[in-house]
DNA sequence: TTCCGACAGTGGGGTCGCAAT
DNA sequence: ATTGCGACCCCACTATCGGAA
């Protein structure tokens, strides 16, 4: 199949808005493409790449070659082609690869070249991503979207997946179970703003789990081999022989396991997060900064214990399997209650411990990847802040033509104001509209391409996670997750929070 | 007819590894 | 040694579609 079929299809599920006519649009072109390039056309279609990563970003992409005229090129050429960039790109020079990129698209006409290039940035903007492709291939396929769904979890692999559905069925789908080795989607949760929200999305009784800030892990052992890998099905086993050992000292010899590895203090609370994120991506030396930095792991969920598949039982079943085989300081801090008030202590009790909040989950839900909001759903603190905004920087995409992110200050005692960082979070469209046209009557020069410098008048509520240290900002800290709640049109610019008031935060 | 779950889009800060400077 | 790029860790929120109620 040529590269331009695929390229057309995209630019019709972009021009379409109903997602079953997208669907349509990609089960046509599934039910076209060979065997042996169903895999290459599924992820070019949501918006993915076979190689996963190639070493090619916006900066290699800012000069390619003049565009061919005619559409040539076939998904299997392309497909090598970025084979090669991602073999030298791991090993070799980036003239080598530079060079390798410049063959690729001058093999392209313009209108490939364009679709090639937001793919390698990751940036698709066709509308359609893994969740529209699980139905196109089901459509495609003739089979239920719920066997793509349950395939895809336990593969890891949507194009591995839809492969196999086009090829062979639903018999093909149902003959994917879990391999010890081979990583499995993870679960994800949605969230709730309290407490008493979550208990009543998940249905009390629920079980409520600390929330840990750091980095999620599977486990998997078979025999005395281990692999552990991250939320992306990254092996990072080497980085955390931690939990290597800790696995490898449970009873059971055949496990896959799902948790969290975070560095803790030796007072048991936890560092910033940027501590442990530092530590679980340091490749080497590992071995000296166990001693300085060692870190922690605490298990939440059992898919296999002693070569017997659990993610079809309900969770409270899989917590027995996973208490039978975790010893209880491994175990993520839990309980189960259907009671508000309790619950709620629960919450007051883990942020006390420093922790990030809590996941409240169902008793009943399986182990199904994808599908926030279903089975689990977190809950964290929120803080707010009263800040300026400082300068504005046009949108993307849908936000063409709109100042959409915001420069955030705090007020400096002694005059002047601290940038903390920026956000284009919690903003609606009639917000948008306001703001951009407010924005432009308060412009002050210069203004860059990007970026319109405010008179420093507009007082703005934030919500954000937490203060952390940076190494970006003039005041040497920057908000977490910061996101906009509401303008505070009542509020002087003298009344707005100072950065005295944000550092206090930063404990 | 209304409600709501799932999805895609729009970007945020921080860190490391690696090649080039 | 420092800098720039790419990749990946953490992530919140709104708009939209379409099935459920």
């Amino acid at each position: 199949m040529l590269l331009i079929d695929v390229v057309r299809v995209s630019e019709a599920v972009t021009r379409t808005s109903a997602r079953l006519g997208k669907i349509g649009h990609l089960a046509e072109l599934l039910g076209r493409v060979g065997p042996e390039e169903a895999e290459i056309a599924i992820s070019y279609l949501s918006g993915d790449l076979p190689q996963r990563q190639v070493g090619v970003g916006w900066r290699t992409l800012e000069d390619i070659p003049q565009p061919k005229l005619a559409a040539t090129a076939t998904l299997t050429q392309v497909d090598e082609l970025l084979s090669r960039i991602k073999a030298v790109s791991g090993q070799g020079s980036q003239a080598a690869r530079k060079a390798l990129v410049a063959e690729l698209f001058a093999g392209l006409t313009s209108q490939e070249q364009q679709f090639m290039s937001r793919l390698l940035h990751g940036e698709l903007r066709q509308g359609a991503l893994d969740g529209v492709m699980i139905e196109a291939v089901a459509k495609a396929s003739g089979v239920p979207s719920a066997d793509v769904r349950r395939a895809l979890t336990l593969r890891g692999s949507l194009p591995a997946v839809g492969a196999a559905a086009l090829a062979g069925g639903v018999a093909a789908l149902r003959a994917f179970r879990l391999e010890v080795g081979r990583p499995v989607s993870p679960m994800l949760a949605g969230s709730a703003p309290n407490v008493s929200a979550a208990l009543e999305k998940a249905g009390a009784p629920a079980a409520l789990e600390w929330k840990l800030d750091g980095i999620r892990v599977q486990a998997h052992r078979s025999g005395s081999e281990v692999r552990v890998f991250s939320r992306t099905l990254d092996d990072i086993t080497k980085q955390v022989p931690e939990l290597v050992e800790a696995v490898l000292g449970m009873p059971s010899a055949d496990v896959v396991l799902d948790g969290e590895v975070i560095a803790l203090r030796p007072d048991g609370r936890p560092h910033p997060f940027q501590v442990t994120a530092s530590r679980v991506s340091t490749k080497t030396d590992v071995e000296r900064l166990r001693d300085t930095t060692p870190l922690s792991v605490f298990f939440f969920d059992a898919l296999r214990v002693d070569g017997a598949d659990l993610l079809d039982l309900p969770y409270s079943q899989r917590q027995e399997a996973l208490a039978r085989t975790v010893p209880q300081e491994l175990l993520t801090p839990r309980m189960v209650t259907g009671d508000v008030a309790e619950a709620e202590k629960f919450f007051v009790d883990v942020v006390k411990a420093g922790h990030e909040g809590l996941v409240v989950k169902s008793l009943m839900s399986p182990y199904a990847a994808g599908r926030r909001g279903a089975g689990w759903i977190k809950v964290k603190p929120r803080h707010t802040l009263d800040l300026v905004v400082l300068a504005a920087e046009w949108g993307h995409g849908r936000r063409e033509g709109k100042l959409s992110n915001l420069h955030l200050g705090a007020r400096h005692p002694d005059g002047g104001f601290v940038m903390l960082g920026k956000t284009f979070k919690g903003l609606t469209d009639e917000l948008l509209a306001w703001q951009t046209e407010r924005f432009l009557e308060l412009a002050e020069g210069p203004t860059d391409q990007w970026t319109v410098k405010l008179r420093p008048e507009l007082v703005v509520e934030i919500a954000f996670d937490g203060v952390q240290r940076s190494p970006r900002y003039p005041g040497g800290m920057a908000l977490r997750f910061a996101r906009v709640l509401r303008y505070r049109p009542d509020k002087r610019v003298e009344e707005a929070d100072t950065v005295d008031t944000v550092r206090s935060l930063m404990l």
